[in-house]
RNA sequence: GCCACCCUAGCUCAGUGGUAGAGCACUCCCUUGGUAAGGGAGAGGUCGUGGGUUCAAAUCCCAUGGGUGGCUCCA
């Protein structure tokens, strides 16, 4: 057989080898450090016999620098090793977990891109004081060395075996692999084969002394590669996602090549729990959120009014360069409204409940009437009631729809920040990234099919101005197209195939790489957003852009053609914020809560080095103040470096500092928060500097 | 909504059945200073809330509110 190295290199070999036996041909250093393969694209056992001619890649450990960490052949960390590695520790894990608590059921335990979990169905809860003990375990199987062992059995003997041993989800495993095209089912024995050869058919299942699990592998040679690992958490989860289904729980661990290596991934999940806007935000007095008022609704404090602020006043700016109408609409509006525009009752169950006159209700109670009537008969339209409005559409629409337009007028952007109110599920609420009350940098622009394009187009810009003026580059695009099994959905598929294709050109000239995705369209329309990555590594939607030929048909909207014939306009629906609230929450961690001049909450403190020169500083303070700063004097009774420290903790951009030597010069001894002191300069060359870095909002440098 | 865990002073936390603690912040006094915490004194908590067990509960049990991590959901 003849393989292909990724040097483009061939050796040839007479016999069936495995990567191990290549590895070994090719140096003694290789064979030791391999501990798998990648066979023309696909991972492999380092022992499993490659299939005939092919590509191979020899996957091996890193070597370990003077520190202990590992030290990658490119420089960074090889996704490949890791994957086998911690998908060799979730099995060490669940022998661990098995051994204390023999009645466990395994489910499915899959590598992630930080570590690994195994779902597991244990009627004890396990808790995070048995993480010691289940790591222990662990330690023992990892230092027992024991080889990863594959052996494959056909559906015939493979099923009569797993129907005795009696787990239902690994029995669900094979039949969905067997029906993903799997010819045969594989297990891995974490122990020696019992003499049986492995690769070759068996016509037997063996009985194994050691662990074993279902599973696809491929694995590390053996548990001792396992360098270093951590139990996580705990957490619950369900069989295939489906709440309806058995609940398992879910044990998450990690793993790394080396103990330095783990250290610093802790250290670094704790540095970003430090920067998670939860905790920044409250300490910086952004917002706060309080639990007489209720979950998930933020109390905006002057710091977090401010950024709110000036981010509104940034967009708005170029709102009026393009062309968009700043409009206002209530927070409420009749249930009539939202039954036109299908919102109620697709989405009843995320918002909050109807209000309805208490004359009604009262009426209704003194006939007997139950809440579960009462909400039948509202769906049923025999109540009328108002809701708090979910969304802003509805209102812009009606807008639109008050005057009777010509194609001359369109396109017409309607823009307004929407406060708008959702019924989330209590356990999905976080911080200012998951609220139940938000404010959308709302608009909705009504144009004729031929503008789609070009208005799609300029809204995808103003997105793009918005994630470039902020400095956020690490952004993905995804174009959310319908399900085509889902059920959700309102429309001509026709209309539907147009408004994704507008959507799929416009993402294609916005040049940078974006994922279509089917399932996570709106229910009238296909949409493009923009998804950045919190501290944490969740995931949240941020600017969207979507396209809706559906509303202004179930409004019965239009406007008068060119040839005298009443048409139907197209809606574009989007908010390149997508909600300050949430747009804030990630911002504080994009900015660790240093947040650039012109944002700054408070943009500069003068310091007085004692209160011998508070008359001066005050002086500086008024002529800062003129400028149209942000600016407080400290006049605490402390000294300079317990001023410094202060102003370094609150985040403050310019700290000036202003003693004998600054009044007599007419300066002020500048330190900015990140690039320390800067030495004295003129009051006024400072101001003038400063002006130019807020109006321009340029970024600086951060910290 | 589901599962696990957590809730003690404004903040961060210690306190496993026997008289509620520390640091920081706060108030007052001393100190008047040049780039990340000068010194002293004082004030501040019915231990999230409501029940229960007990001679005795921050501590054990039940319920409830809120938070965290996941699951599910996200117009």
């Amino acid at each position: 057989m003849k393989i292909t190295l990724p040097d483009g290199s061939e050796k040839s070999f007479d016999k069936q080898v495995s990567a191990a036996e290549v590895a070994a041909d090719i140096g003694a250093g290789l064979a030791k450090a391999a501990i798998g393969a990648k066979v023309d694209g696909e991972l492999y056992d380092l022992n499993r016999p490659l299939p005939g001619d092919c590509g191979l890649a020899i996957i091996t450990k890193p070597r370990e620098d003077k520190k202990g960490k590992s030290k990658w052949r490119d420089g960074k960390p090889d996704a490949d090793a890791l994957y086998l590695l911690r998908h060799s520790c979730a099995h060490v894990m669940a022998e661990a977990i098995c051994k204390l608590w023999p009645d466990t059921q395994l489910a499915y335990g899959p590598p992630l891109d930080n570590g690994f979990y195994y779902d597991l169905s244990l009627d004890t809860p396990i808790s995070s004081d048995d993480f010691a003990k289940i790591e222990a375990e662990m330690k023992r199987i990892v230092e027992e060395d024991r080889p990863f062992t594959r052996y494959e059995l056909d559906a015939d003997t493979g099923f009569p075996k797993l129907n005795e041993e009696g787990n239902k989800y690994k029995i669900d495993n094979a039949e969905r692999a067997c029906a993903g095209g799997a010819k045969t089912l594989s297990w891995y024995i974490t122990g020696e084969a019992n003499g049986f050869n492995p690769w070759a058919s068996l016509t037997c299942a063996p009985k194994p002394e050691n662990f074993e699990d279902l599973c696809q592998g491929p694995h590390v040679p053996s548990t001792g590669a396992v360098g270093a690992f951590k139990v996580m958490s705990i957490a619950s989860s369900n069989w295939h996602g489906d709440v309806t289904s058995d609940r398992f729980q879910r044990v998450y661990g990690t793993a790394f090549f080396t103990q330095a290596d783990l250290d610093e991934h802790l250290e670094n999940l704790e540095q970003a729990r430090q920067r998670d806007h939860r905790v920044i935000g409250p300490r910086l007095g952004l917002y706060t959120i309080d639990e007489q008022v209720g979950q998930g609704l933020v109390l905006w404090k002057p710091n977090g009014a401010v950024v709110r602020q000036e981010l509104q006043n940034f967009i708005a700016e170029h709102l009026t360069r393009q062309g968009y109408k700043q409009v206002f609409t209530p927070h409420i509006g009749k249930l009539g409204l939202y039954k036109t525009s299908g919102h109620y009752p697709y989405y009843q169950d995320s918002q909050y409940p109807a209000l309805v006159s208490r004359e009604q209700v009262n009426a209704l109670a003194d006939e007997g009437c139950t809440c579960a009537q009462l909400s039948s008969q509202m769906e049923a339209g025999e109540i009328d009631g108002y809701l708090l409005k979910p969304m802003n559409c509805p209102h812009h629409i009606r807008i639109f729809a008050s005057d009777k337009h010509s194609y001359r007028d369109l396109p017409i952007r309607l823009a307004e920040f929407g406060t708008v109110y959702r019924w989330e599920q209590s356990g999905e609420l976080g911080g200012m990234t998951r609220v139940r009350g938000f404010t959308q940098d709302d608009a909705h622009l009504f144009c004729t099919e031929d503008q789609l394009d070009a208005e799609l187009s300029g809204c995808l810009e103003l997105v793009k101005i918005v994630f470039n003026t902020l400095g956020m580059e690490d952004y993905r695009v995804r174009v959310g197209l319908r399900d085509p099994d889902g059920d959700k959905y309102v429309g001509e598929p026709a209309q539907w195939d147009k408004a994704e294709a507008a959507c799929l050109k416009a993402a294609k000239s916005l040049g940078v790489e974006f994922s279509s995705e089917p399932g996570e369209a709106a229910f009238y329309g296909p949409k493009i957003d923009f998804v950045v990555k919190d501290v944490i590594g969740r995931e949240w939607q941020l600017g969207t852009v979507q396209v809706d030929y559906q509303l202004p048909i179930r409004f019965d909207l239009s406007y008068t053609g060119a040839d005298n014939t009443q048409k139907k306009p197209v809606m574009i629906h989007r908010a390149p914020f997508g909600s300050m609230e949430r747009f804030i929450g990630v911002l504080i961690e994009h900015f660790n809560g240093a947040f650039p001049l012109w944002l700054a909450p408070q943009q500069m403190r003068v310091l007085p080095i004692s209160d011998k020169f508070l008359e001066y500083a005050q002086s500086v303070t008024d002529k800062l103040k003129a400028a149209g700063f942000r600016v407080e004097l400290d006049a605490n009774n402390e000294r300079l470096n317990a001023k410094i420290k202060l102003a370094q903790e609150a985040k403050v951009p310019y700290m000036l500092v202003v003693g004998g030597k600054d009044q007599d010069a007419g300066t002020v001894s500048v330190r900015h928060r990140s690039e320390g002191d800067k030495g004295a300069v003129a009051v006024e060359a400072f101001i003038e500097a400063a002006v130019k870095e807020r109006d321009e909002r340029s970024l600086g440098s951060q910290s």
